[in-house]
DNA sequence: GAAAAGTGTAAAGCTAAGGTAAATCATCCA
DNA sequence: TGGATGATTTACCTTAGCTTTACACTTTTC
């Protein structure tokens, strides 16, 4: 979010005394460190996002790490570096599910923090959305565009009127071409609530969707279906051959 | 499963002079040794799964080597040095077979036993896989590329359709070449339930992810069976030698 | 060598995933 | 207030594909 001055950290932690010590270690190495001490404080500071990286802590009170990161997941990908007291792999698993880009053990050494944040921080430039200009930048797939700027979507040229929801979901579907996306992140960012059983309610605005864009589920030159998994935006290119 | 302060490891050795002698050997260099005298001391310690290796006797009161983990296998993926007191080479096949992760003859020189123990913790640490990167990582075995970010497979770069369960199940394996993996574990993995007598659909499964990759049980490329103990992803340098 | 245990796989049945029309619910606005 | 618009739920249907079953074959055990 920042520019190459100064690496900005939000450190989420209510352990004072493992702030300041994170503090002291990383402020001399050119790292400016906020802080919060609660989930629901940590959370209002990172959608912010004026954040290069969180380092968020699982225990907390107010809201847990794993709430915390849920739900600023369906707003940012900036990097989130977990904290865990104990070494629990349930923990982790949970962690690495929702989100989470690492995973660090409370006893960590300073080197390693360092480490992973600089790891972590160095693969988000690469894939992240991190500046505005890039979130309202229009995604172009083959012949659809999207653009969050005007929120138009056409195809080929002709536009096509779509309800909100359904172009956040093309926006977001689009943005990860070539990647799958499940229900839940789809349901989270689209309409920021937990995916819940029997919940279809993705599953009929995608086939809105593909109405509008004239495109058949069997044999789709936009949205496939990933039985089993969710649902991905096919990338122009790579051709689905074999099969489909 | 620990930090990285000091690297934790479980020795199981009825010779108590060894034992002395590994730990003198090690602590030094910032392992922390603990010691166990016979199998099932061993095992109850080894389940605890404090340790980030172990280090096991094939030869030992109680419960020999084998059957300590053979049992430990239900519960852990702790790397596992095996030392036989003769070269035997059919106890090396049986306890690779059975999930040890790398065998050492008695007649070890110190530098030697350090390596191993380092290239075995090295690559469990890989297969832990702690951070988003690894996790999305296509998973490269020969000619074949398994891809978790858009679910695709692809042999010779050639893709190829699977369903859910056949990407799970070969993405686990893929991930673990060289590793044999239980029935158990694939299916707790793969379909998230316990395993019960008689339930063949791991099986089943293989025998149709083989059909798709050309892959013969009996002089297999990809998939070997290692009877009474589960299924392996070869590895394509390391070639089956002797017995396969 | 017979019995038992382990594995390969074709076929069948069944479960559950997904497509979508229609009903319902929520929200906005004149 | 009531109608419009759109989001969500419900319901039904189709079908992919997961699991079970069954049997052949192989390996191990006694």
């Amino acid at each position: 979010m920042t520019n190459a001055l100064s690496t900005k950290l939000l450190l989420v932690d209510d352990d004072l005394k493992l702030c300041r010590l994170i503090r002291t270690y990383l402020e001399p190495l050119g790292y400016t460190v906020a802080a919060a001490h609660n989930g629901p404080e940590g959370l209002a500071m990172a959608v912010k996002g004026e954040y290069d990286a969180l380092i968020l802590d699982v225990m907390l009170p107010g809201l847990d790490g794993f709430e915390v990161l849920k739900r600023l997941r369906a707003h940012s990908n900036v990097p989130v570096l977990m904290l865990t007291g104990l070494g629990e792999e349930a923990d982790r698993i949970v962690g690495l599910e929702i989100g989470a880009d690492d995973y660090l053990p409370k006893t960590f050494s300073t080197r390693e923090l360092l480490a992973r944040l600089r790891a972590v921080i160095r693969r988000s430039r690469f894939t992240a959305m991190q500046s505005k200009e890039e979130r309202s930048q229009a995604v172009v797939v083959g012949d659809l565009l999207v653009d969050p700027e005007s929120r138009d979507v056409s195809l080929a040229g002709v536009a096509i009127t779509v309800t909100a929801v359904e172009f956040d979901l093309l926006l977001s579907l689009a943005r990860a071409a070539g990647r799958v996306k499940t229900r839940e992140r789809l349901l989270l960012e689209v309409a920021d609530r937990d995916f819940e059983a029997f919940d279809r309610s993705i599953d009929v605005h995608i086939s809105s969707i593909r109405r509008k864009l004239g495109d058949d589920p069997k044999t789709p030159h936009f949205i496939q279906t990933i039985r089993g998994a969710g649902y991905m935006m096919l990338r122009p290119g790579a051709v689905p051959e074999s099969g489909f």
